[in-house]
DNA sequence: ACTACTATTAGTACCAAGTGCTAATCCGGA
DNA sequence: TCCGGATTAGCACTTGGTACTAATAGTAGT
């Protein structure tokens, strides 16, 4: 196998499984150690110690991330309780359809939804029926601002209609309608 | 400090920081580089490399995962192409709340949505409008069967009516009507 | 006061997985 | 045949450890 040829593969290799040590390369290349480091150094490919240090470093800043954005999508920016509330989510490339590069649907419901249970003063909001249009398609690096308000209260069956539009820039990209249930009594 | 409460804090300290050397540590808490060790003996602490091998070990799950359940929220298991298709969502700890254990209500629309999506035989297809009702709470450990069926379509508004049914067991969860915007003509 | 014990520190040899450098060898083409 | 790129080998040194032994300090028990 050419020289070239072989330091593609490393390459391709590590970037797949990064904890391959250089022995273990020349085994699987049947060439020394020493072409091994070579390979690496031309083709500026870190040791494996720095390898997994920065892999790990992703993972660390993942998870923070994944933990704000699951428990809710969107950072609140304000909020009234029982009143309204306002959230932002900024699009990424994570978020969109690979082919045409459009938001996918649930992440724009998700940010709603989560805003719509976030407003309401109650530990354990649930929702129960919503209506939901998206009226704009929203790309990657859009800031989707959403804005929800409490609607109306039926005390009597503890629900609670909260209409949630959202706007990237001047325009509406969605709206919804949901209907919360209350569990717990109001004070 | 008491050895004990040292030792303690060890522990939460790597485990929000895995990426402290023992030297550094050892500053941290003013006492030798072999107290450390001895305190990571102890404690069943393992050294720095072994832990970003495993904090990195978790990226690489985690990245196959997401891209996974990015992508498509569920697992599709049969599909007829613009008829019906059928995907399994099983639901772990991470997408409930915490206070009550139910399952956000942004988990079942992404599954249902998936699905509503991938029905359509489209590279493109949109969601446009949707009504969705949440009929019964969710929780951890449920497998939720999400049934999606193409009911109509108007070729020439290039729409179609896309609805799921997801259950648990026997029990009806949820019910969703995707309006569908199909942005490639039919052949 | 002497002993026992615990916690801490120091020091040594060793290991894995490297870097950096020098030197030797092989192999093909002008 | 001689040159040059590619490959291989060898050695000293580095990090961040393990494993083990030994010394020291302080404290409680009798």
């Amino acid at each position: 196998m050419p020289k070239k040829e072989r330091q593609r593969q490393l390459g391709l290799l590590l970037e797949e499984n990064p904890f391959l040590t250089d022995g273990e390369l020349s085994e699987h290349f049947t060439v020394s150690v020493q072409t091994i480091r070579l390979d690496r150094l031309e083709g500026g490919i870190p040791e494996l110690r720095e390898r997994l240090k920065t892999v790990a470093t992703r993972t660390m800043k993942e998870e923070v991330k994944s933990l704000h954005s699951d428990e809710i999508i969107g950072d609140i920016i304000d909020i009234e309780l029982d009143k309204k509330a306002l959230s932002i989510f900024d699009v990424t490339t994570d978020h969109v359809f690979q082919r045409n590069g459009i938001t996918r649907g649930h992440h724009l419901f998700a940010q709603a939804n989560s805003l719509a249970v976030a407003v309401m003063d109650d530990d354990l909001a649930l929702t129960v029926k919503s209506t939901i249009n998206f009226l704009k398609p929203v790309k990657a690096g859009d800031r989707v601002v959403a804005r929800a308000e409490v609607k109306k209260e039926s005390l009597l069956e503890k629900r609670t209609l909260v209409e949630v539009v959202s706007t990237v820039g001047e325009e509406t990209v969605f709206t919804g309608e949901f209907y919360m249930f209350r569990t717990t009594d109001r004070k």
